[in-house]
This record gives structure tokens, sequence and C-alpha cells, in this order.
DNA sequence: ATGTTC
């Protein structure tokens, strides 16, 4: 195991483990993360796993992993790998199961004096509209054929079907729509599995949350999102639903080939990976983008449907009921980008698993309204605790390529949890924190409990006193939808 | 996260 003693500290922030730890290291490992938070990362295996990572062909600078960050399949969630595009490797469990999990925000200017009683209307309607569970479809079943222009277009599709806006798109990462998708790599599994679920929340973390914006501390960059102090906003938590899954698990399963055949020595058989200029590397990095377009669309329809809840309740009662596309952002995911190395300018894929893109001012990725003040960061916390709106800058673009943390992080695995609480009493607990929920099942619920999760304002506290990202408002969860 | 063990 990696102890607090093995790390060298490079701020109050920022620790090291340097590539003396191990032989096989071709890098060392950048941590952010606070003097409390450590106390946490070393209870699991997230250190080791991030060691394990620096062993990857073609790496450049160091891994990092953020505050948030669990053990998870090969590469700790929360963890930033950067390789030198494209002789270096790609490596779906650095990507993640739910390949484009994300949030999206979307701002209102109903007060919450304004909104306060038809809250419970909204958390009914919003339940109906959206369809949530495991297992459990949109409103639409797509051919097969149709699945594949979702995986082509993205939100692009949402667009050419009525879902989205203009400025959906171009407020939506990449706006909603990676190059290089190519359904030919999806298997038919996949595809069937994406038939059904364009539309869909899903379970586990996954959730749909109206939000009160309850301090804003960076008055210029709130007002650039269109967020203000007292007003309501709703966030959407999910991914790429079965397609995902099933392109991962397809490539975990197939990629194991490319690395015997390449030659390439891996301490953990799940970090599996291939070449980027190899047949097999480039098949996944094609389907990845299928997954990623898949998840870009599935968020810009269940906007669609919120907009609609939303609609079906307020109109005619407050004076303008309409949602906004803030932003929404790719946390599980690998990205061709440019960054500075040892001041080169140098392609590389940035595996983002667990970590939000956190572009600084001045990217030309970013559209117009946010190019002064950074992109939007969007940092959901665990159920029934504040989540914040922070902004990239240009010490992230400089540390940590572009990235900052994306949630509260686990503490305690599923099992865990489900085995130490309660849902009904969960359930209970909100609700007397004037918090309305709409679950789907009770177990999952406990799962998703606050106390399986660490501290968001402490992992927030952390990434904003390293300096990767800053502080735009605070939100505090009124009504949340699981599946 | 996930048709929660093809």
């Amino acid at each position: 195991m990696v102890s607090i003693a093995d790390l060298k500290r490079i701020s109050s922030y920022e620790w090291e483990i340097p590539v003396s730890y191990r032989a096989d290291m071709r890098v060392p490992v950048r941590i952010f993360a606070s003097e409390t938070l450590l106390k946490d990362v070393t209870r699991d295996k997230s250190l080791e796993q991030a060691v394990n990572v620096c062993a990857l062909p073609g790496l450049v600078g160091s891994v990092k992993v953020m505050p948030d960050m669990h053990q998870g399949y090969g590469f700790p969630i929360g963890g930033v790998a950067a390789t030198r595009y494209p002789e270096g490797v790609i490596s779906p469990g650095g990507i993640g199961y739910d390949i484009n999990c994300g949030v999206r925000l979307l701002g209102s200017r109903i007060s919450y004096q304004e909104g306060k009683s038809y809250l419970e209307e909204l958390a009914t309607a919003l339940n109906q509209f959206c369809p949530s569970g495991v297992g459990i479809g949109g409103h639409h079943r797509l051919t097969s054929r149709d699945v594949e222009d979702v995986c082509r277009k993205g939100s692009r599709w949402a667009k050419e079907n009525g879902f989205a806006t203009d400025q959906d798109l171009r407020r939506t990462e990449d706006g909603g729509q990676l190059q290089g998708a190519d359904p030919r790599f999806l298997s038919p599994r996949a595809l069937k599995r994406g038939m059904g679920q364009v539309g869909s929340l899903g379970a586990g973390n996954h959730f749909i949350e109206i939000d009160l914006v309850s301090k804003v501390f960076d008055q210029k960059a709130a007002r650039a999102m269109g967020l203000y102090e007292g007003d309501l906003a709703l966030q959407i938590h999910c991914g790429s639903r079965g397609l995902g899954h099933q392109v991962c698990s397809d490539y975990v399963k197939s990629l194991q080939s490319a690395v015997i055949k390449y030659g390439i020595e891996l301490p953990d058989r799940e970090l599996v990976c291939a070449p980027m200029d190899s047949p097999e590397g480039e098949a996944y990095l094609a389907a990845m983008a299928c997954a990623a377009n898949y998840a870009f669309a599935n968020r810009q329809v269940l906007s669609h449907y919120a907009r609609e809840a939303f609609e079906s309740v307020l109109a005619g009662r407050v004076k303008d009921w309409h949602l906004h596309l803030v932003y929404d952002v790719a946390h599980n995911i690998g990205k061709i980008e440019t960054h500075q190395i040892d001041g080169n300018s140098m392609e590389v894929c940035v595996h983002r698993k667990g970590a939000t893109r956190a572009f600084g001012p001045g990217l030309e990725e970013l559209p117009s309204e946010y190019k002064k003040i950074g992109q939007p960061v969007l940092v959901p916390g665990s159920m029934g605790t504040s989540s914040w709106v922070l902004r990239g800058t240009s010490e992230a673009m400089a540390r940590s390529f572009g990235s900052s943390c994306h949630g509260a992080g686990r503490v305690m695995s599923r099992t865990q949890a489900k085995k130490t609480i309660r849902g009904e009493d969960l359930l209970k607990a909100l609700k007397k924190d004037g918090i309305t929920i709409r679950a789907g099942s009770m177990a999952g619920l406990a799962e998703e409990a606050p106390a399986a999760y660490k501290d968001v304002d402490e992992v927030v506290e952390t990434v904003t006193r390293a300096g990767i990202t800053a502080k735009v408002a605070q939100l505090k969860p009124l009504v949340v939808i699981k599946g």
C-alpha cells in the first residue's frame, strides 16, 4: 500500500509519488488533496492503481489524481492520464464503463419564492417525463440505423429531431459531437442495447435535481452563465447507458490480444490498452466516440423532457419557466487535445475518468461567452448535499491537463452502503431537511447515501486552493429524481 | 455504471 510517508509534499494541496517509488513507473503521480482527504485516499487501492497507470506506454507529464478519487476498474476514478498521440496507448479502463457519463446544468429565472409551492408537482412531472431506473428505456424505440445516426451525430441528432436549440449545442463540450465516431466499430449487441434508451436516466448515482442557486462567489462569471442567487436551476447527471457499457465490455475483452500482440507489459490486466495508431486502438477510439455521442444526445433529449415537465406545471403560473443550458460536461472520456508539455506543444489523448475538463480562459474550444472566464466545471455533490459550479483556470492548463474533480467521490462501496444504511431511513432524513425525493428503489437510494461519499465541499476547497478551478456558485438540492 | 453473474 502507498502510505502518506511515501509522498513528497509539493504544496498543502498537491503531493507526488516519485518515479523512484516503483521500477515500472514511467512518470510520477501527482495527487491533488488536502491532508484530511489524503487519509480517505489511503484507505482503498486508488493510489496503487494510480502507480499502476504510470507503467502505460506513451505517458507524458505525470498521472494526476483528483481529491474525489476512489478505486475503480484498473484506473482510479478521479484519475487523469495523458498519452502521446498517436503512438501512445488508449485504455478503456482509463475512461470507464459509463462512457461520457457527465453533467449538465440548466439555469432559470424562476425565483425560489415564485417556484417553491410547485416543487412537489415539478417532482412528479419530472419523474413522469424523464424515465429512470435499471433497464428502463426512453419514450422512443429507435431502429438500429437510428442508433447509428445518434452515435455519429450526438447532440446534432437531437437538434435534427426537435430536442435541442443551437445554443444547447454551443454550450455542450465539443458541441455535443465527438469527431471520429464510426458505428461500424460497435457490436450488434451494443447497437441493440442502444435502441430503447435514448432519453433515459438510468440508475446508480445518476439523477435529475432541482437546485437553489444558494450562493454566488463570482458575480461576473455567474452572470455570464445566467445564474443568479435565489433562482432555481436543474442538473442532469447520466451517461451512455447500456450502449456505453457494452462498448467498454467489448473492448476490454478484445484489446487483451492487442496487449500481447504489441508486447505491452502491464502491472494489472485491467489496464488493457492498445496503441492509438494500431487497428485495435483506432477501433476503440471510434467506438468510444460513438458512445460519447450517444450520451450527449441522451442528456439533450432528457433536457427536452425536463423543459416539457416545467412547462406542464408552470405555464401560466410563473412569468418565465424557461430553462437555459449553462453547460454540459463529460467526466468519463478520452480526448485528443493539444497541451504544453515541458514547454513543447504536444498532441495527447487525455484520459479523464471521474475527472472534468476544466479549460481556462482563452481556449479556442470554448463558446464566446465563456472565453474570458474559462469553461463552467460542474461538480455534483452526493444526494442531499451541495453541488458546485466552478470555472476552469490557466493553472489547470499548466498542472492538470485542463482537468479538475467531478464530484464528492465514494468512501464506501455500494455493497457496504447497502449493508449499513436503510433507504427508508434516508428518505425520512432527507424529507426532514426539506428535500423532495422520487426514487425508483430503496436499495438504490441507500447506495447513494451521503455517508457513502466524501464531503464535496472539502473536495471543492482542495481544487480551488490548488488553483485548478475557481468557485462560481453553490447549489442546494430541493428535488431529487433517482432511478 | 450495467438487461447489477452470457
